[in-house]
This record gives structure tokens, C-alpha cells and sequence, in this order.
DNA sequence: AATTGTTGCAACCGCTGTCAT
DNA sequence: GATGACAGCGGTTGCAACAAT
């Protein structure tokens, strides 16, 4: 006989649930995902766990819209490494590869209205990746380029990706080159990889206590106890960041 | 105000890569 | 070297919020 209890979780999470997730990767780190979903008494697969985590929960992230910068980085590095986002990512700290992967997505479909919209009504019928300028095959799905130039499609050549403070795309390529030099950083503290994350030791003596407290209650009872100034902060990080 | 269309984003799925045994 | 478990990645989907009619 299966419990409704041990059915595995879909769908969206709920703020008890960030509340848990935050807390047990303090504890026990960002790594073992498996072991996460297992420990925490969420209903979920380390896999969501994870999503989760480093798509919304992780610290460093910012939120809100990309700013043009970033933007141009975005562009001038899918230019030269296609649909690697995670990659890409590892190049926008705060950025996750989902975040890009649909900001990328967003930006095709803008371009291929705006492409529609410059042909001529005769010619146009509806919308297909076909009708894109950099389509190649007509096989890839209608945002994976590959590689056209980015940089061209917009009307700019690289050295105009002057971005803001002084930082130029020559700067930044220089980085990017350093950086691929360095792959391997200390696992400790959170690096500009953004996934090498690895959280300070913040166990509380009574958190385990809590647990199953935590558990039973509802949404309201946990905003009361729970340690949700430490959660929140981690969004307020992130918006703080947004702002500088 | 109600309905329909569009957009943005969170989350899932399936596959691949990596590592321990 | 084979195998299994797990982490990570890229593609896709579903849905809420918003805009347009």
C-alpha cells in the first residue's frame, strides 16, 4: 500500500518548501542532491532540488531583467559558443543557464517578428524558423543558431560592445580566456562559477529539532518560526545585487 | 468587463558526462 | 573495462500575468 505521502512532488514549489531546501543545503552542502531530497523530508527528486536551488534559491543570483550588458555579453558569447548556456552563464555571475536559455529564446522570438514584420506582406506566410536570417537547415529548433554573428545581426561589429564602466568586449574576452584557464576552483565559497557554490557551515544545534516541527506546520505558523529573515536575506541579496 | 492572444519564466524530461566501485 | 548512481546540461512544456481587442 503506497501513502499519498511518499508520491513524489511536481510542480511548483511552495515557500515552506524553499524554506527547507535553503536549510538543508546549509547543512549538508550543494552537492548531493539525492541525499538532499532525501534528508529533507520534501517529497521531491535531488533533481528538482537541484533546479530549484540553483535556478532561484542560490544566493548569489540577481533578479530582474538582464541589463544591456549583459544582454550584448549574452549575444557576443552564443555567437561564439552556440546553445551552451550553462556555459554562457558561467560568463554572467548571478545569470543561471535557464534565465539565458529563455531570455535567448524571448530575443529570437522578438527578432523573428521583427523579421516578419520587414518582409514584404506578399512573401510572408507565417513565422518559421525558415524565415529567420541565420536559419540554416531548418532542422534546429527555431532559437539554436549555433553561430551566426550575433554581434552583425544587430548591426554592430564587436569593438562597438562597449559596455558600460569602461569594460570593454576586449576586456571581457580576456577574461573569458583567463578564466577557461582556471577551470577548477576551490570548492569552498561562492566563486564566479556561480555552481561552485558550496554554502558556510550554518547548522543550527536546534534546526534538527525544528524539523519535524517545521513540517507539520502551515504556511502562516512557519513564517512565525522559521528562520525566514535568514531565507529572505538570500533574496534580498539578490535584488540588493540587482542594484549595485 | 469579458475574452483572446502574447509573453516571460519556472519546472520537467531525457540524455550525456563523470566518478566510484 | 563494465556498471550503476548521480550531477549537470539543453530542449521543451505549462501556466500565470499582462496586453490587446
Amino acid at each position: 500500500m503506497k501513502m499519498v505521502q511518499d508520491e513524489i512532488r511536481k510542480g511548483p514549489w511552495t515557500e515552506k518548501e524553499d524554506i527547507l531546501l535553503v536549510n538543508v543545503v546549509h547543512l549538508f552542502g550543494d552537492r548531493r542532491w539525492d541525499y538532499i531530497a532525501k534528508v529533507s523530508g520534501l517529497n521531491r527528486t535531488g533533481k528538482s532540488c537541484r533546479l530549484r536551488w540553483v535556478n532561484y534559491l542560490h544566493p548569489g543570483l540577481k533578479r530582474g531583467k538582464m541589463r544591456p550588458q549583459e544582454e550584448r555579453l549574452v549575444m557576443e558569447l552564443h555567437a561564439k559558443w552556440g546553445n551552451r548556456w550553462s556555459r554562457i552563464a558561467r560568463k554572467l555571475p548571478g545569470r543561471t543557464d535557464n534565465e539565458i536559455k529563455n531570455y535567448w529564446r524571448t530575443h529570437m522570438r522578438k527578432m523573428a517578428q521583427e523579421t516578419k514584420r520587414a518582409m514584404s506582406p506578399s512573401s510572408s506566410t507565417t513565422t518559421t524558423v525558415d524565415s529567420l536570417p541565420f536559419s540554416g537547415t531548418g532542422k534546429v529548433s527555431f532559437y539554436d543558431t549555433g553561430g551566426p554573428d550575433m554581434a552583425a545581426l544587430a548591426g554592430k561589429n564587436s569593438s562597438e560592445f562597449q559596455v558600460e564602466k569602461g569594460y570593454s568586449m576586449d576586456d571581457i574576452w580576456k577574461d573569458i580566456e583567463m578564466s577557461e584557464e582556471n577551470t577548477i576552483k576551490p570548492l569552498s565559497n561562492y566563486s564566479e562559477e556561480g555552481r561552485n557554490f558550496s554554502c558556510p557551515s550554518m547548522a543550527s544545534p536546534s534546526w534538527e529539532y525544528c524539523w519535524d516541527l517545521l513540517w507539520k506546520m502551515d504556511e502562516e505558523e512557519s513564517k512565525m518560526f522559521l528562520p525566514t529573515n535568514q531565507f529572505l536575506s538570500y533574496n534580498e541579496y539578490g535584488r540588493a545585487s540587482i542594484n549595485g
